[in-house]
DNA sequence: ATCGATTGATCAAGCGTTTTAGCAAAATAT
DNA sequence: ATATTTTGCTAAAACGCTTGATCAATCGAT
């Protein structure tokens, strides 16, 4: 393989910086020395300090130093004297529960980042003392503050500690403290778009299944499909809504109810439900769009985009979840009304919905 | 609700250590001035240290001081003077792309936990301008050592800034560098446990469909089937592996090829095909596992747990890949050979599976 | 030549801890 | 009573960096 010629000369004296594993890291100081200068003017040529005077061939000099010794700035000396690190942290309660977290998780990342923040995080599915502990080790970080997020929406109780930093809930809110920021996707909005995903395809006789499990999106999905009902001029009609457990045996399980209700569609609470209800329609040898039309909620991934036909449905906006968490942790957005901030659930429409011209 | 009377007396001077939000935090020496004792002696006492001679009634009036005042040490000045810090870096490729990396950031924020360290973590979705930037973050934070993870099982460049630090690799490895230590998952082992779940069903022609993609995973879990068939007498057939991009549309799409050889039984090169595969086989009316046995790879829960019927498979062991990448890099783990440490993947089986006593 | 500005760089204090050496008082032994 | 040990605590240096106050040298203008 060619590869093998790649690194010529002697492997034993690299031409980078050499910085050898596990010798104590150069320090300014070093770095000073190496270019005859104090290490005020290190510090000053480093941060480049508008209205410090220093020769450009200085500079120079002392720029070839740090180079020469590959050095790297402190940054817990950094934020000693500062004050104020550049941490924010974020304690979810499931990160591995779901693959959503993840997006909350990277959508706090690159909002942080964007403002020179660096993420400490802590995930505690939901342990109680690990969380307490967790939010202990962030304070001890003295982080700017702290995203309190959880895999699902839902209401909670702010941790006493919490309270100690500066902290916006994501995904969560807390009726005991109105006063708590928050931040929590747009439930009822998302179910209007996603009911009207399906009047937009001539459905006028629409079925919604519900999840059993009582949660701010049971409410706000209902919400919104009785809002996009009424905005077309369509009455509401309580036997249409039907409810199951939210999951795939859910959904196919409510095939049989679904189909005595003569619908041409049907709006799954989410998406895993209406990868289920794909079985059910299927063995009573249904045909989704044509014979029926659904749409889900969530659009997750790995089921939304790849049953067959892909399934047209509402995106949970994980990844503004946690960038707008970040926003308003460090006051560059707030919600109007003093309220949780309601982030858009965006539809997307795949084939699982078909013109419906008939009536 | 009873709960509101939960928290009687006057709101505004709540009982627990007031530390209000924002002022300066506490210091030590705050906590010395209000113990009328020095600094020395109330890091002392937070230290428990061993050897040090503190009376009792003086450390109960510095835990008073401390408990009054809510003091919370402060980490940086803590690392700054112990010349170490207790962070493990933690740089992703794609904790968005996949619901896979939320497990590998778990499993390393658990065993980090367990050994006093704090997870500083990064996401780059491959940017090597944001790795770059990444790894200088967490360099300058004098971590303790970076795992560098990928989201597929693969080869990678060891970034050179990687190398200012310890580092080991999860879930991919080094071609150019030998000597770099990684921990990957052990595809030949799993492809021998995908197959023998096959074979402990009694089916003797087993087709395999591999990926057409190139990786460690194609070759790994084609070696591990030609394993298990051996280590049951059979011969291997190239013609009974097939080749399909690794989703549900290559899975679906495979069908019938497959449906021409005649096997009972089926290993997919990963769950998602497993998937498509279902609904190429019932198009054709065939049953799982009845007309034919289904096993996948990956274990995707959303997936495999709740397919009809539920998808046996083997599991990719992202938990114990951070864990176990984290032991690496404390030196508490090493690979026997100095090659990378191989995780085994678990097989769970579920009900694609059915004895198959007929020839 | 003389004086005030300007330029280039340094001094030193301070950020919040830990830790070693040391000191005074109390306890024990002689 | 004196010498020795033990006990309880503190002073102060150090960790790596930033920053306002200073200072010496050079420059421009009179």
């Amino acid at each position: 393989m060619i590869s093998q010629e790649k690194n010529p000369g002697n492997a034993a004296t690299p031409d980078v910086p050499v910085t050898r594993d596990h010798v104590h890291p150069v320090t300014l100081r070093e770095v000073a020395e190496a270019a005859g200068v104090s290490t005020a003017t290190v510090s000053l040529v480093i941060n480049k300090k508008k209205n410090a005077r220093i020769a450009d061939e200085t500079r120079q000099r002392v720029n070839d130093a740090i180079r020469q010794l590959g050095y790297r700035p402190n940054a817990m000396a950094k934020n000693l004297v500062s004050g104020t690190s550049k941490f924010i942290g974020l304690v979810a309660d499931g990160v591995a529960t779901t693959p959503f977290a993840g997006q909350i998780i990277h959508g706090a990342q690159d909002e942080a980042w964007k403002h020179g923040y660096a993420l400490l995080i802590a995930n505690t599915e939901g342990n109680v003392d690990l969380e307490k502990d967790a939010i202990a080790m962030m304070l001890e970080y003295k982080v700017r503050g702290i995203l309190y997020s959880t895999w699902f929406h839902r209401a909670t109780k702010v941790p006493s500690t919490l309270r100690e930093s500066d902290f916006v809930l994501v995904n969560c809110f807390s009726p005991d403290s109105p006063s708590a920021r928050a931040v929590v996707p747009d439930e009822a909005q998302g179910g209007q778009s996603a009911t009207e995903i399906l009047l937009r395809g001539g459905h006028r006789r629409i079925a919604f299944i519900n999840t059993t499990t009582p949660a701010p999106a049971k409410d706000g999905r209902l919400a919104g499909y009785r809002a996009a009902l009424d905005a077309a001029g369509i009455p509401f009609d309580p036997s249409l809504v039907l409810e199951a457990y939210p999951d795939q045996e859910g959904g196919y399980g409510a095939t049989g109810e679904l189909l005595q209700l003569d619908v041409s569609a049907v709006y799954c609470y989410n998406d895993r439900m209406a990868m289920g209800l794909y079985d059910g329609l299927r063995e009573n040898g249904l045909s989704i769009p044509d014979d029926i039309a659904v749409v889900g909620f969530d659009n997750q991934e790995v089921i939304a985009a790849h049953l067959r036909p892909p399934l047209s449905t509402v995106s949970l906006p994980h990844y503004e979840l946690g960038a707008a968490g970040v926003r308003m942790l460090l006051g560059i957005e707030a919600a109007p009304d003093g309220a949780a901030l309601k982030i858009e659930c965006p539809a997307v429409e795949r084939s699982s919905v078909a013109l419906h011209s008939a009536a």
